[in-house]
DNA sequence: AGCATTCATGAAAACCTTTACATCATCGAT
DNA sequence: ATCGATGATGTAAAGGTTTTCATGAATGCT
């Protein structure tokens, strides 16, 4: 060392002040010419705590779960903190697996993009033993997880009322399995912006799905069977709106003038498809920021104000929207 | 406990056969019955090595990312390891400030996506202070640093002798940064599948551009305004023959009779475009599952066989490419 | 029976920090 | 001059494993 106990090297450290000008000076002097990096796992061993978070998503691939990781990043990693990351797939025993990291004092803090408590947290579960939690993306309703994502139920009126101001009456809207929370609150939106608009909902114009590119196409598919047609499709999501265009375009309809199409969530994609997709556009990088902190202070010891933290979306007017037969 | 020493605990966990069968019987009871999972900070500690890999991504975003990261994970969690993942945008100080996992003993090994070192794994750096690393998605030049890949120069040639087969005589390629080991690679094989089909290389087919859809469209309107036209387009990657086909479509040409496109990759959206690609598709998941299980036996303290590990690229035909005119 | 070998277990060191507590010196105030 | 307060540093415990070495029992061999 440099002539001083190893006490003081930790302090000189972690909180410069306690320590005397001088000894500091001579500390980091040594630490420059060992090299001397802190381990990681000592300390972590001795306080308890690893500054670590575990994201737990279905599917890394998901276009939205990359730009809210970067935000969820940008955070944490300003905060000293890392991220780990597990890749369930939606598999019950692999979400249970990488809970270890949780008992094992590895990580310290929860992201959720399952849009559910994972599998082993279970209800009997001792509440209090919970890590702190924070739900992207998919809110949790079993429990008292709180959200932070945009704002669902009111994008999807915006949307719904764009196409509606367009001068559209029949309006489609293309979901995903009824049972996501995140699909409820589109379609309410929607249901609410044709109400609103003095318009009734026509169920045959409701279709659920599961969200992918496939479905959007097949749904598209299925209203031209049934013959019962829109002038306007609403999607949950931009991957769907995909499909739904795909189709159009096969049948070699003119977009938009005889169909205008809107997706969700501003994928970059969206931009590049024949017509380009109007969709509301989620701010992923500011919810992943936002998630973060929340996880943070939660982490220490702060009450959440709110149980959710809402963005609201942005209307992206592109090329796939015009008023019905223009 | 349950009447028997902490050590034995240990042992009967770790190496059941090294433990009397009544013994194992009482722990494992005991174990269950307190709920008790060991701390992954002590052993880490005393073991030295913390089961965890970094994983250093410029973007990830990347649609090459997240599938190669499935893979990777895959392998990872097979073998009980965790996945630390660091974004790094590229960005010098990032990747200097991912390092801290190294060397606070918080990661074991590293897999780089980046195609360089990270900025402080200096020259001067003692080379064998240097932890197990593998490249993935772009190879590391500078050092000796394995590589796990698809053969760039093998699948570029094939796909030009693809669209040589199809009748073409007048080919452009639409690369990215001069600079990339991967690019470079790509037009090596274009060129050579030219030159093998008796074919002149014209320079005012090649540009350069950086591997973003926009940077696509850029170098088709370029063609345009220099009058020097293909009758088919290679590109370096997908999101490069995305731009062209945008392009191409704008201009109201008739796809692929008037210009054939070929992308690289096989990224999810390429099946969705209009026309839709045909490409050459990288196995992202095999190449992560490869690229792990290469890290861990360097971890292991083998030897790695070769410098690389290199996979097909596989042709996938779709419909952006025909017999010219045809 | 006596000795060597094997096997199961326990004791204790080591891994590297952080931090409560103790110590000691210095300084100001009475 | 003494006492108390303040501030800098050192001592040692604690955190939870793994592993070497020692111990002791049981087994096998001559």
């Amino acid at each position: 060392m440099a002539g001083v106990s190893i006490a003081t090297v930790s302090r000189a450290i972690n909180e410069p002040t306690k320590v005397a000008e001088e000894t500091r000076r001579r500390v980091t002097e040594a630490v420059a010419s060992t090299g001397y990096t802190t381990n990681a796992m000592a300390r972590s061993l001795r306080m308890r705590r690893s500054n670590m978070i575990l994201i737990l998503a279905p599917d890394v691939g998901d276009p939205n779960f990359s730009n809210i990781l970067v935000g969820l990043e940008t955070e944490a990693s300003k905060r000293g903190y890392g991220l780990l990351i597990g890749n369930t797939q939606n598999d019950a025993s692999r979400e249970t697996d990488y809970l270890r990291f949780i008992s094992s004092n590895q990580a310290d803090g929860l992201i959720l993009f399952t849009g559910h408590l994972p599998f082993g947290f279970g209800v009997g579960q001792d509440e209090n033993r919970l890590p702190p939690m924070v739900a992207v993306n998919e809110p949790v309703t079993a429990q008292d997880v709180p959200f932070v994502g945009v704002d669902n139920f009111e994008g999807a009126r915006v949307a719904a009322e764009h196409l509606v101001s367009q001068g559209h009456r029949r309006i489609a809207f293309i979901g995903r399995s009824p049972g996501r929370e995140v699909n409820r609150l589109r379609e309410a939106g929607y249901r609410a912006a044709l109400t609103g608009a003095g318009l009734a909902v026509d169920p045959r114009l409701i279709i659920d799905g599961d969200g992918t590119t496939e479905s959007g196409r097949a749904a598209a598919e299925l209203m031209f069977v049934r013959d019962a047609l829109p002038t306007a499709f609403l999607c949950v999501n931009d991957a769907t709106a995909l499909g739904v265009i795909i189709s159009l375009n096969a049948r070699r309809y003119e977009l938009p003038r005889q169909f205008s199409v809107m997706g969700f969530d501003d994928i970059s994609f969206a931009s590049f498809v024949t017509p380009s997709l109007t969709t509301m556009k989620q701010p992923r990088h500011k919810i992943g920021e936002a998630a973060m902190e929340l996880l943070l202070s939660l982490l220490a010891g702060e009450k959440p104000k709110s149980r959710e933290v809402l963005f609201r979306a942005e209307l992206i007017v592109r090329n796939s929207v015009s008023p019905p037969g223009a």
